[in-house]
RNA sequence: CGGGAUGUAGCUCAGCUUGGCAAGAGCGCACGGUUCGGGACCGUGAGGUCGCAGGUUCAAAUCCUGUCAUCCCGACCA
């Protein structure tokens, strides 16, 4: 395609609304521009990238006996209420009346759907498994769009649902997923890692997140640096050996009198002791009343754990006249002793023999404070946060962190949704049983975004060949040149009879414009008809490596082939 | 949801404190010319309801009130 006739509004300079890299870089390329926080229009180059990305995703679906439908964006309420979902999932849902004031929302996922479509097509075990997939748009009122296409309000997502006779079947279904997830990324060319999650609102069990790894990421992995060992998981979910702290000697329940001292520093600074020996007791708010979360003063909690162990749908920090009301005490000298509220003990609190915990009492602390003795461990959980050097889990090696950005999710969801949407089936005995379901989304423009995080440099972005918007630019350096017009034309038909997709560079612009425009839009491979061009040579450069060989017009294809390749091509 | 900031040309911004000549600059865009291997130069020109509404005033981009939008930070670790 000629770039004079391509929409490609590159910008020069950073546009003010743009913070994080993909975001700065796909607005300056020309890729993408905002309509309205969190939501955007895709410019040719995106739309190219989004088709990759979604043709590579096809391939993989397809492969472990995906099908293709298409499901509406606008759902009827009906739907979610069956599901109970129009209740739970909150502020989040984007919501709409038609003009006889039905309900209905934008859908931000669509297991009612299909499981509603299943329920009502598919009645014999012959049927399954059935594996149905869409490649559609979502929606999602965040509470705060950023990031660009990071978070948005509209986005992309592919969504498969998988429906099984058993969980024998969903298990199976569960590992082609996950194998599938792992080819779809490996060929994108991304840096990517699986790791286990939490499940969050769609519910179900088990869960796999698929992280793009870059710094700029929301999310943090801790991972076991031992290949052999394996075990990732978002923070959220990471769990980390219990290490037995020698922890004092019992003694008598004391009163002391800590003026001021409301935070762990300054606790355990004033009285001389390391912070593993102090109480954190924190007060949550919760739909069904308030309750204590107990972690050491060293850690800290792990609010997706305490929400899943209190089985709570909110779960919130009391402010501080909450704690007042509640403690007796200002914030800063809760405690778990003669405390009247539920408590969730963290594992390592109940291994503690002795403690320094708030008091309820302004400007004092309980010293030896016997967890079981001075207030009951019945509700002990694993309620911390990992940190980093905390032993793994499976073989006790210390742990590492990494950040990455959530680009895929496999979920195993189990009956939940075919017995609210009453999705049956006979089998061979004529006996009814609910479809057991498992679930993956990919979010498409998300990778896109996650793609730019991670390949870039100071000049633009650096596109894996086998996502980027062309193989290659073909640059004539000066345009006016009768011979560099003529060779960029023959390279140019050259590389598309040898099945490359090709951008020609026919703009009369002044050569450095169209060296930045190639930079920034960021081909994986320029080629450059120049100064050689005299000698029947043209430049062939890698955008990856900077790697530039002259070649003559009959190598032509074979250079950029074997550069995209190192550049992530396939 | 709480806090902060910003809103002036397609983009980046100045002007606002202290109201007052025709509302500006750079980039981009159009035309002419010179240039042509890493965001050229000269000349000419087009382009703005100063986010919107109301108010104060002889006079508002500038002051006041409201509103909308956008961005950032936070949403409490006791």
């Amino acid at each position: 395609m000629r770039v004079s006739q391509l929409l490609i509004p590159t910008l020069r300079e950073v546009p003010a609304e743009a913070e994080v890299i993909s975001h700065q870089l796909l607005l300056r390329a020309g890729f993408v521009r905002k309509v309205a926080a969190g939501v955007y229009t895709f410019l040719p180059l995106a739309q190219r990238v989004l088709s990759k990305i979604k043709g590579i995703i096809r391939e993989e679906m397809n492969r472990i006996g995906g099908q293709e439908i298409v499901m509406p964006i606008v759902q009827p309420a009906e739907l979610w209420y069956r599901s109970g979902r129009w209740e739970v999932y909150g502020p989040e849902l984007f919501r709409l009346r038609d003009r006889h004031n039905r309900e209905f929302c934008l859908s931000p996922t669509h297991e009612e759907m299909v499981t509603a479509l299943v329920a009502g097509e598919v009645r014999s075990y012959k049927q399954l498994p059935l594996l149905l997939y869409q490649i559609q748009n979502k929606y999602r009122d965040e509470r705060r769009p950023r990031f660009g296409l990071l978070r948005g309000r509209e986005f992309i997502m592919k969504d498969l649902y998988s429906f099984d006779r058993d969980q024998e079947g969903l298990d199976l279904r569960y590992e082609e997923m996950y194998e599938a997830y792992n080819r779809v990324f490996s060929k994108m060319g991304l840096r990517f890692r699986a790791v286990e999650a939490d499940t969050g609102a769609i519910g179900g069990s088990v869960s796999h997140e698929f992280m793009v790894l870059a710094d700029s990421g929301e999310a943090v992995v801790a991972y076991c640096p031992d290949e052999a060992c394996g075990y990732a998981a978002n923070a959220e979910k990471a769990e980390s050996l219990l290490v037995p702290e020698p922890a004092g000697e019992e003694g008598p329940l004391e009163l002391v009198a800590t003026p001021g001292m409301r935070t762990v520093e300054e606790v355990t600074g004033f009285l001389g002791l390391p912070a593993r020996r102090l109480i954190k007791t924190l007060l949550y708010h919760t739909e069904r009343g308030l309750a204590a979360a107990l972690v050491r003063g060293d850690r800290e909690v792990n609010e997706v754990k305490l929400q899943r162990c209190l089985g709570v749908l909110e779960l919130e920090l009391a402010h501080g006249e909450t704690v007042e009301a509640a403690t007796g005490a200002p914030v800063g000298f809760a405690g778990p002793v003669g405390l009247e509220l539920p408590m969730v003990v963290d594992r390592e609190v109940a291994a503690l023999k002795s403690a320094v915990a708030g008091a309820n009492k302004g400007d004092a602390h309980f010293l030896n404070v016997c967890p079981g003795r001075d207030f009951p461990v019945s509700n002990v959980a694993d309620i911390r946060l990992v940190a980093a050097g905390d032993p793994c889990p499976r073989c006790g090696a210390p742990l590492d962190t990494v950040r990455g950005i959530e680009v895929g999710q496999v979920f195993k969801l189990g009956e939940k949704y075919s017995l609210a949407m009453e999705a049956f089936y006979l089998d061979e005995q004529g006996v009814k049983r609910p479809m057991v379901m498992g679930t993956c989304g990919i979010g498409v423009t998300r990778t896109m975004a996650a793609a730019v995080e991670q390949n870039h440099d100071a000049d633009g972005i650096i596109w894996p060949a086998s996502i980027a918007p062309f193989h290659a630019v073909v640059l004539p350096v000066n345009t006016q040149d009768p011979a560099q017009a003529a060779a960029a034309d023959r390279v140019y038909s050259l590389l598309a009879a040898a099945g490359l997709e090709a951008a020609l560079d026919d703009r009369p612009e002044r050569p450095g414009v169209k060296f930045k425009d190639a930079d920034l839009i960021g081909y994986p491979v320029r080629v450059t008809a120049g100064r050689h061009v005299a000698e029947g040579l043209v430049e062939v450069h890698s955008r990856r490596t900077g790697e530039n060989v002259l070649v003559n017009e009959a190598g032509v294809a074979e250079t950029v082939k074997r550069l995209m390749v190192e550049n992530g091509g396939r």
